[in-house]
DNA sequence: AGCCTTTGACCAGCG
DNA sequence: TCGCTGGTCAAAGGC
């Protein structure tokens, strides 16, 4: 900010110390919003509130900042997910199986390196998680990288694409389709939901082909590809941004954004590498309303649908799988040879489907190429 | 004109 | 009780 003008700057400027509003109601709103800003801080808390969220989201997997939707359409692993999607009409995918047990659900889209090996922890919270495994065509030296290093490295490498979301979380209940992944993380199965936004929004990328709409989007305001990647990474909804910081912990800063939506409080929040990749999702909450329209500004009409959306899917308000639940999506950013699916464990059942799918595309993906690849592993098929 | 991003500060929770 | 950390607010500026 301005050190100039901002009010901000001066200690005493904002009433917010002051503030009693501040203080967080009981319902969770805190500082001076008081009614002002409608839903909004009181919508944090309510998030915390599974129960209360109407509907889940499904997190998109944001795409390589480097990567240009259209690579995607025409990128063998997009083909290959595709292949995978279930059906847009029949949407035969097995339920997402998501894995309820934690109130929050994360997906990673990162890579799975050894680095992430802790990931798997979160299985016994009930989280469903898909590892991307190395890839070997991968520098070795990034894979060496640990987790976070090497996304960035490989976001370097813009062909590499793929790398951007390592990780993708979504707290509060989430549902089988809210964890839908975005391109990457759509690859994953790991829900039926995926299909069926997919296809139908990926027929509308088809309409634009491959547009370019990633250039197009980068060059929005200016914004570096880094905003590009997390805004790319939306599930087709709108998302603005309310705040950044670097977290203890992180190497990267973490970005705090909210759905445009009036009464939407879903908020989501993206850890990415300085060079914009996106190396975690956070989802919190769930979207209580349906997709915007792909046109809108918001996603600079660049939603890539590529990712299915879980709400779409299912239903467009409640959206809702049944379940709720946590899902972990690791994104290729290193496609390894082997996929990885953690489910969490009891929810497997559940997510044996998604599991089979990811055999699948493992299977598909791999072969054709590095990139593509998300590698999951299912537990069940392991 | 409207929306979004940036950015510093504020606040609550936790150890 | 204090300090740290994470999350959010809101003004300013940009597109």
């Amino acid at each position: 900010m301005e050190p100039t003008s901002s009010p901000l700057d001066h200690p005493d400027a904002p009433p917010r110390s002051s503030d009693a509003a501040d203080h967080r109601d009981p319902a969770g709103c805190s500082r001076n919003s008081g009614p002002q800003a409608p839903g909004c801080r009181s919508a944090r808390y309510k998030l915390m509130s599974p129960a209360k969220l109407p509907i889940s989201r499904s997190p998109r997997v944001a795409i390589p900042p480097g990567l240009s939707p259209t690579s995607f359409l025409e990128s063998p692993v997009l083909l290959s997910n595709m292949k995978l999607e279930p059906s847009p009409t029949t949407g035969s995918f097995p339920e997402r199986r998501m894995l309820h047990g934690s109130i929050s659900s994360t997906t990673s889209l990162t890579n799975n390196h050894p680095s992430y090996p802790d990931r798997f922890d979160e299985k016994e919270s009930g989280i469903f998680e898909i590892q991307p495994s190395p890839r070997p065509n991968l520098g070795t030296a990034e894979v060496n990288q640990k987790g976070k290093e090497s996304m960035q490295v490989h976001g370097h490498s813009q062909t590499q694409s793929l790398a951007l979301v390592p990780f993708v979380k979504s707290e509060l209940t989430v549902s089988p389709s809210e964890l839908s992944l975005s391109p990457p993380a759509k690859l994953v199965p790991s829900g039926a939901n995926l299909p069926d936004e997919v296809d139908s929004e990926e027929s509308n990328q088809q309409d634009h082909p491959g547009t370019g709409m990633q250039a197009t989007q980068s060059d929005h305001k200016g914004n570096g590809p880094s905003v590009m990647a997390e805004r790319l990474s939306d599930d087709g909804y709108n998302w603005r941004k309310y705040g950044q910081k670097i977290v203890k912990g992180s190497v990267f800063p973490r970005s705090y954004y909210k759905c445009t939506h009036p009464n939407c409080e879903v908020k989501k929040l993206f850890e990415r590498s300085p060079d914009g990749h996106i190396t975690e999702i956070i989802y919190k909450g769930t979207h209580n309303h349906p997709k915007p329209q792909p046109n809108r500004r918001a996603t600079g009409g660049i939603m890539l649908h590529i990712q299915g959306e879980g709400s779409a899917n299912v239903s467009p308000l409640t959206g809702e799988t049944p379940s709720n639940v946590y899902c972990q999506t690791s994104n290729i950013t290193e496609p390894k040879s082997t996929t990885q699916l953690s489910l969490a464990a009891g929810n497997e059942d559940r997510v044996e489907g998604a599991a089979s799918l990811s055999c699948r595309i493992r299977d598909e993906v791999d072969e054709d190429d590095p990139f593509s690849k998300r590698r999951v592993r299912c537990h069940s098929c392991d």
